[in-house]
DNA sequence: TGTACATCAGTGAACGCGCGTTCACTGATGTAC
DNA sequence: TGTACATCAGTGAACGCGCGTTCACTGATGTAC
């Protein structure tokens, strides 16, 4: 069946849509990136993708099984933006190489915060567990993880300070993200706001 | 003048209610306590005090001004938490107590989040440095540097070190602070809570 | 001390908004014969 | 190949909710004379 609506950019639109729910999983990422959950409403949702307000729910029990699939997204793009931060960074098993793809690691936690504050917040607004990521980039979380266990393999870091380093590491860097995102952080020129990430990354690597 | 009313616990409510502007405000905190800055709602505020829903307008000009308000008390509640937590930490000016001070200061901020979530995002709500804290408590933040400060005066931390350190030490406990909130720590029993927050601090005091 | 009056702090009704959700419906699609 | 019919994916109208805000008002207070 060809779709032909305009959010495909095939012409006219059709009675039936096609990808009614795929349209407005997509609008409503848009939102969320725009204002943050509380943004992904209903009625503007399928405003956006010019179908009548109670269409979606063909699709969706409820508003909070739609925001629920959006978090995914969020997450998803969460995971692309560090995942691609990781692998741009030097690879192979030298300590060194493994300690920059860490410091990469919460460098693209804080990229996504600062660059998509909305899907940032819409990402954490289910207790982060909650949300299986929607797609193949791994959850922020698991790649925080990994980095953390290259480090004790490559013999930087002890396995009894290996315990409890997902929290402190995770903590300082959603914190940071969280200060520059809403806080008082909020408005630094990128240079200054760079200068300072690097003494948290710099306090995180040496408490470790 | 007599306020005689049921929130002062004098009797009858007087047409003149004599101390309107703060049980609003009173209301305010006790539903920010509750369940957020977004629950500070005008009406469910007169509610609660017992008076039409506009007579607030007599005190306020509008919403967001009762918002800040409150959001001004819930940082005095803050910086309360705060202070009352160092100030039962060992005093003078030996290094160990100077430190022992800071760690009390970053205790007493997740114990505040911990205990008080919704005044915690009450007080966070407005860019930090936005707010006035109502009272005699010091900001949470103008603390930490106090903390920080007295670390220098007492040769526990080189004054090159001291660059940047309010950043690193607050993101690392706001952090934490907002995962045990409303994140993936949210419910984890306190015995293990505590564990973890030793964890961070401990990176925080080393890596600075 | 008593009274007229200005001022102030409340009231009650209403407006307009946007939301989630439900209802009975209708047009489009695909399938059995 | 054509047709009847079941199924599905949308529509339009409506309900009920709670909100912020404004309006004209009224009861209480305090002050000038």
């Amino acid at each position: 069946m060809d779709p032909a609506c305009w959010l495909c950019q095939h012409g006219a639109v059709p009675y039936h849509h096609g990808s009614l729910r795929e349209a407005l999983v997509e609008a409503g990422v848009q939102l969320a990136a725009e204002s943050g959950p509380d943004a992904v409403v209903l009625r503007e949702v399928s405003r956006r993708v010019g179908v009548s307000h109670n269409a979606a729910y063909r699709h969706f029990a409820d508003r909070d099984a739609l925001l629920h699939e959006v978090s995914a997204r969020a997450m998803a793009a969460f995971g692309a933006v560090m995942a691609a931060r990781v692998a741009a960074t030097r690879q192979g098993p030298e300590p060194e190489a493994v300690a920059a793809r860490l410091e990469a690691t919460g460098r693209g936690y804080v990229q996504f915060a600062v660059e998509q504050p909305g899907l940032f917040r819409t990402a954490c607004a289910f207790s982060l567990g909650d949300v299986a990521p929607h797609g193949d980039a791994p959850h922020p979380y698991a790649q925080l993880s990994a980095g953390l266990d290259a480090m004790v393999t490559a013999g930087l870091m002890t396995p009894a300070r290996r315990e409890g380093a997902e929290i402190a590491a995770w903590s300082a860097v959603h914190g940071f993200a969280v200060l520059v995102m809403e806080g008082p952080l909020a408005g630094v020129p990128e240079a200054q706001r760079e200068a300072m990430l690097d003494v948290v990354l710099r306090v995180v690597r040496e408490g470790l």
